[in-house]
DNA sequence: TCCAATGTTTCGCC
DNA sequence: GGGCGAAACATTGG
């Protein structure tokens, strides 16, 4: 689950803000009877980090590749990690890590690295990448120290957006095409959030798991890339691997 | 039926 | 103790 998904679950759980907890079970490392009569005080995301603020603990949710949450409607034959009842409702956390963080977790938090956060900070993220410039490019955005909530569909979606080979290394950039790197990261994220609000993402994927180039229709590559091996999908044609200016 | 894959943490070695 | 890679974890659509 990338960065926007993680957004939109801060506002669907934002309904329960306030709301009583009669139960908490599950299969998590959890002591679930503090739950009890215990509220939910708030919710933030932190690129792929959902943290849910009680009233006695605070928890950060990880759902790494696999993760889901319901309300109100179960998976059969699953078992969640966390599972909070309200009246009436119910929440459901799946497949997911939940760590205990402390109170103070804002502080630890770089929001300005969050590309979905309002205080995202494309100078700094600039800063960043130019402090990298032997790595790759489809590695580079990957890393959630600069592009917290960039995921795999993000990354592979951005450097066809900008006709960038995933292995371009970023000294292959000039300032103009890092700041275009850095701006498409935040802009295409919030693109993604909008289209999967209105249920329409895949619909609007370019590159990502297709079989030819939308622009050339040539057969799209599908490769591990970078160093750290991660699935890249790009057209050879639009994205070449050359030095951009 | 099989298997890659919207990802990160932990472990063990050097 | 840091850096590194391998392994662990866990799910399901295609």
């Amino acid at each position: 689950m990338e960065g926007p998904s993680i957004v939109i679950a801060t506002q669907e759980l934002d309904e329960f803000v306030g709301l009583r907890i009669i139960k908490a079970q599950g299969t998590a490392k959890l002591n679930f009877d503090s739950f009890k009569n215990k509220k939910l005080i708030s919710t933030y995301s932190w690129g792929k980090h959902l943290i849910l603020t009680f009233e006695h603990v605070c928890l950060r949710i990880h759902f790494l590749m696999f993760g889901s949450y319901r309300i109100d409607n179960p998976r059969d034959n699953r078992i969640p990690k966390l599972q909070l009842s309200y009246a009436g409702h119910e929440i459901y956390f799946y497949s997911c890590a939940i760590k205990i963080i402390d109170k103070n977790f804002q502080l630890s938090y770089d929001f300005e690295a969050d590309v979905m956060s309002p205080v995202w900070d494309e100078d700094s993220a600039l800063e960043k990448i130019s402090l990298n410039q032997d790595k790759y490019v489809c590695d580079v955005l990957m890393d959630q120290e600069i592009f917290a909530g960039v995921g795999n569909i993000i990354k592979n979606e951005v450097l066809y957006k900008l006709k960038m080979h995933p292995e371009l290394k970023i000294s292959d950039l000039n300032k103009s095409f890092k700041k275009k790197l850095v701006h498409e990261a935040s802009a295409y994220s919030h693109k993604f959030f909008e289209w999967k609000l209105a249920n329409e993402l895949k619909r609007n994927w370019k590159i990502f798991r297709k079989k030819t180039c939308p622009v050339c229709q040539n057969k799209v590559t599908k490769r591990l890339t970078g160093k750290l091996e991660r699935v890249s999908h790009y057209c050879e044609t639009c994205q070449p691997l050359k030095k951009e200016k």
